[in-house]
DNA sequence: AAGAATTTGATTTACGTACATCAAAAATGA
DNA sequence: TCATTTTTGATGTACGTAAATCAAATTCTT
């Protein structure tokens, strides 16, 4: 049987009470008995009953989620895993309260944030904009003892617990072996549609891409960065643009949202060429397309995955408990038209 | 505030015993009154509090994971989850008994489930030998009301609760367009070498990879199925045979274990000649030669998400309760060398 | 309608922890 | 050494549910 607070009292040779001020750090308990009481929890392997302590407490633990406000379908299937999460809440005594902020606007975002440091929640997640301001906010949180967590997107140099999304690095850098690899040695350009440069996971897609197609694809030169503020008319406009002045471009890479654009372009050219492309974020465009032809490949992070694996990481922190690493590690989901789900 | 007990009884106008001989099944109810309880819990929205109930139980769960005594690295590591699982199974109020069973043998299989109807386990998880006397002692665990869900492989036909695995069709789908697109339109042969076709995984795979090959790569014709049967000795010799043989082979599709006696033979062959070469499941071995070149892809099962995956639906359905679906999907992964973990 | 059988109510204890209160003991200061 | 402060112990209640007991009320039988 799993050792409770009665038998650290009896190995330590103290009474309940005692134990119990040690381990909800309550005041008057002289430094040698403090420690009498920790080695015997160390010896015995104590571990806190969760579930006992958070039905005493009548505890729940209040959470904030920061989502930008932006208008693409990875945004609202986000929102919508959030909104799942909340209705789980009495189940898992969670409580959580949702704050959207402008996108790309750091200040609002620290602002946000800074709100948090009096309301003093059991835990904030937020999709991080990468800028100083937002960094210092975070850190003044954490000093404050709150557990943080960023999700999809990271905050660079930031003391945030942890990170739930992937690594966009690696994603840009499959992206560019994927699409070579489709294009089997031929020789030609490659298009690069992104949302905004401003956004840290674009950057550094865009990084790990460039970084692969210089490296073992020689023959293939990456053209300007399209910007299409993931906005899919501007997308539209800009790759149809794209394909009709240029003739050499084999493949293209999508790496942010707006893929509705992107996808009309494509089947208003295909009909002239075949191209290899690769797209970021499985939505019902991207996998009608997937299906299709249109698109080779999808990239896709999963939402679900992400905040439910963030709600369990502030959880954790806000109970000193360790996380199953493995777990929580977001991987990067490949999606060829076979393995869908 | 979430409702308790008490609110339902309020709320039925009955007393508390009443509703806990409703909620346990306890007998001594008249139907009509059993019939007010329970659209008073449905009204009110009650959900049973599981870690209250737990914790007045001193409830543990006593599960049994059963798996084939197999050598080979894939199974190691399964079995290196299960202990991990184990470890964790104080806090998780799991109480998990191994059972090992001779690989290939249904009626070793069989036997081990039967053993356990007598015993009644919170929950059974077994990696599925698919054969019919299986699947009937499955069945009859399941009609006794035990929770059982397959592990890795699945079952025909039979009532389990769930399956913790890939789409085995899937996956062998989505090797052969990799293998495919990565041939990019080039003409030859494709061996397979799989490790017995008596195991059903092995035979989903395969059966999902040519069908590819002949819908979308007419030009790539499929060799005979290699049997390596997981040996890394055996492999090596047979694929080193054919290599030797067969002058066509462009692409190798390596649908089982004993991947080392693959990659041996394929770096002795390699001065020769460029293969595309796809695996699966990744272990120091293949992430190796996923590394340096020998292995183009790494199709992948997480061991410890299936383990994890099995446990929490049988906890829940061991407590009556429903699954996030989402979470429980085993998503095939794919790996290059940019994405690995 | 009486007696038996069944159904329902009322109440208590327990699970492991949190938290509060009050009394007792020990340490500290002058 | 005495008074004061600090530390420790003892005890009780609570959280939401499970499980048991015994008494009371209701239904069923004949």
């Amino acid at each position: 049987m799993r050792p409770t607070v009665h038998d650290i009292a009896a190995a330590a040779g103290v009474s309940l009470a005692t134990v119990d001020r040690v381990l909800n750090q309550r005041p008057g308990v002289r430094n040698v008995t403090r420690e009498k009481v920790e080695s015997a929890i160390r010896e015995i392997g104590y571990v806190r009953d969760v579930a006992a302590a958070n039905l005493a407490k009548g505890r729940t633990y209040p959470f904030v989620f920061i989502v930008p406000a932006s208008d693409n379908s990875f945004m609202h299937g986000l929102n919508a895993e959030v909104r799942a999460a909340v209705a789980r809440s009495p189940v898992e005594r969670t409580d959580i309260r949702t704050i959207e902020v402008p996108a790309f606007d750091p200040a609002a975002l620290a602002a946000a944030l800074d709100t948090l440091r009096s309301e003093r929640p059991a835990g904030v997640a937020l999709v991080a904009t990468d800028a100083p301001e937002v960094r210092d906010a975070v850190d003044r949180l954490v000093q404050d003892g709150i557990p943080v967590v960023t999700v999809v997107s990271d905050l660079t140099g930031s003391q945030r617990h942890h990170y739930a999304g992937v690594d966009n690095i690696a994603a840009g850098r499959t992206a560019a072996r994927l699409l070579g690899r489709f294009l089997g040695g031929a020789s030609g350009d490659v298009a690069v549609l992104a949302g905004s440069m401003l956004v840290r996971d674009h950057r550094e897609r865009l990084e790990g891409f460039a970084a692969v197609m210089a490296e073992e694809f020689p023959g293939l030169s990456i053209l300007p960065v399209i910007e299409g503020r993931d906005d899919p008319d501007m997308a539209h406009m800009l790759v149809s643009d794209a394909l009709s002045k240029r003739d050499g471009i084999i493949g293209v890479y999508s790496l942010g949202a707006g893929n509705r654009g992107l996808i009309r372009a494509l089947k208003e050219k295909s009909v002239d060429r075949a191209l290899a492309v690769i797209a970021h974020e499985l939505t019902d465009h991207t996998r009608t397309a997937l299906l299709d032809g249109t698109i080779d490949a999808i990239l896709n992070q999963d939402a679900g995955h992400e905040v439910r694996s963030a709600i369990r990481v502030l959880k954790a922190k806000a109970d000193g408990l360790s996380v199953i690493d493995a777990q929580e590690r977001i991987r990067l989901d490949i999606f060829l038209k076979d393995n869908l789900p």
